[in-house]
DNA sequence: CGTAATTTTGAATCAAATCAAGAAGGGTGG
DNA sequence: CCACCCTTCTTGATTTGATTCAAAATTACG
């Protein structure tokens, strides 16, 4: 069983893990308070569907532990990842009754759901809530954009190694590491998820992974495990402009 | 010139035309006062760069009149568009000092600045800013998400019967009309923007218009007037899902 | 009316997809 | 503990859709 460590129910914001990232990062604790009322959490196995695109929805919630995907499929079953959803991001839309996107479980994965009649309420109430939302879905936005380029105009070799670098920096940044010199991680997706995010086939994944290991800018223990021995490297084969980039 | 029946500066916000759509919606008669001591107009021809991405911005805006696009662009100089800016669309980030993108002027384009700081400090106090600029980030975010299953998933045909029905669509929803059965709008890019946009080459834009106009999809008159005898063929070639989708 | 910019079309090439086996793990039950 | 199965991943051969390179046609414009 999944997190036993955190017990359904039992937590409260002030032991929170993702209380200062979250959509509730800014609230007072008069509010906390509040958001507390009307919280509940829910966990979800890996593999398992969180929610289908078009189903009713009738909260918004929180990622507190573990991963999930958002993707969006045609009719002929071709599909495409449009957003990863890592700890404190926020699921589902205020004001909207029925889910737009597909949300799965890639690993265990725990939840504090907001039932949204309330919560879209208290928005209306709490600047602190819509601000850091806005801050939030501005990120997310960006980070669409990023992703847009990545989809229209690289190259299959740039898009792994591009997904590759945004994976160990932000487990850089979860770590407090600097993201340069030698990196380690393990990637958090399968094969056929790393294509859904690139726009690419699992054999085109495959042979890129192959590909890049073969010349030394990566290193492989098991099929997971990575080692980065040189991420100046790496950036470079990503196609990213060598400056940092922006800030949040 | 362009925007002579605009004349810049004595514009009052009771008489704006994006009065109802824009960031500003929201706003009461006190605050849109407020927001007319900060703004002020700038327009640009057809062609112009407004900012490039890295470039120090020291406003945000909303576009009055006219369509410019969100760019990113490789050292290579690959570029992909990421964002298409119509009238009351918002273009800048509250809180960040410099253009992530480059914003260029497709149509002679009017603009209503406001300087920066006095906006986030104004964003702080008024709750209805906040709240406006937030729906329609989110609007843009789903936007995005749409246009990474295009570039991610869809083939060139797809791409260019979606962008086709995109601005089909926007078309008769500024003009108030159904967007269904037989249908005429003007192209408001060049292939090659309309390639940047799609991630293709402009040759295979030129190539697939040319198909659906012989298979008669569509139907041109000129480079840039395009017919649509029939709207449910041309989402059936863009491979969407034939129910509606989802509302704003 | 001529010149530049944009668009169309053609032919050849290429990167990624598709089709098709195998190999490597990872877990289960005998 | 090992044999087995099922999933995930890798690799190979071939096809294909889109790009690239090249030229002609159309349109816009001074």
């Amino acid at each position: 069983m999944a997190h036993d460590d955190l017990p359904h129910g039992t937590l409260t914001c002030g032991e929170c893990p993702i209380r200062h990232r979250a959509v509730c990062a800014r609230c007072e604790p008069t509010e906390l308070g509040e958001l507390e009322r009307i919280k509940y959490y829910r966990s979800f196995e890996a593999g398992q569907t969180v929610i289908w695109a078009g189903d009713q929805m009738d909260f918004v919630a929180s990622v507190v532990s573990g991963i999930a995907t958002l993707t969006q499929t045609m009719e002929d079953g071709r599909t495409q990842m449009v957003g990863l959803l890592l700890p404190s991001d926020f699921v589902g839309r205020p004001g909207r009754a029925r889910a737009a996107y597909n949300v799965i479980a890639t690993t265990d994965i725990l939840m504090c759901c907001f039932r949204r009649k309330p919560f879209e309420d208290m928005m209306e109430r709490t600047p602190h809530l819509a601000q850091r939302l806005l801050q939030m879905t501005l990120d997310e936005l960006d980070a669409a954009r990023e992703w847009m380029l990545l989809l229209g105009r690289k190259t299959a070799r740039e898009k792994i190694a591009s997904l590759l670098s945004i994976i160990a920096r932000r487990d850089a940044s979860v770590n407090m590491m600097p993201s340069i010199g030698r990196m380690s991680f393990d990637l958090p997706l399968t094969r056929e998820a790393m294509a859904d995010y690139l726009g690419l086939t699992l054999e085109t994944v495959s042979r890129q992974i192959s590909a890049l290991k073969r010349e030394g800018v990566i290193e492989l223990a098991g099929k997971r495990h990575v080692t980065v021995p040189d991420m100046d490297r790496l950036m470079f084969e990503a196609g990213d402009d060598s400056d940092g980039g922006l800030v949040g």
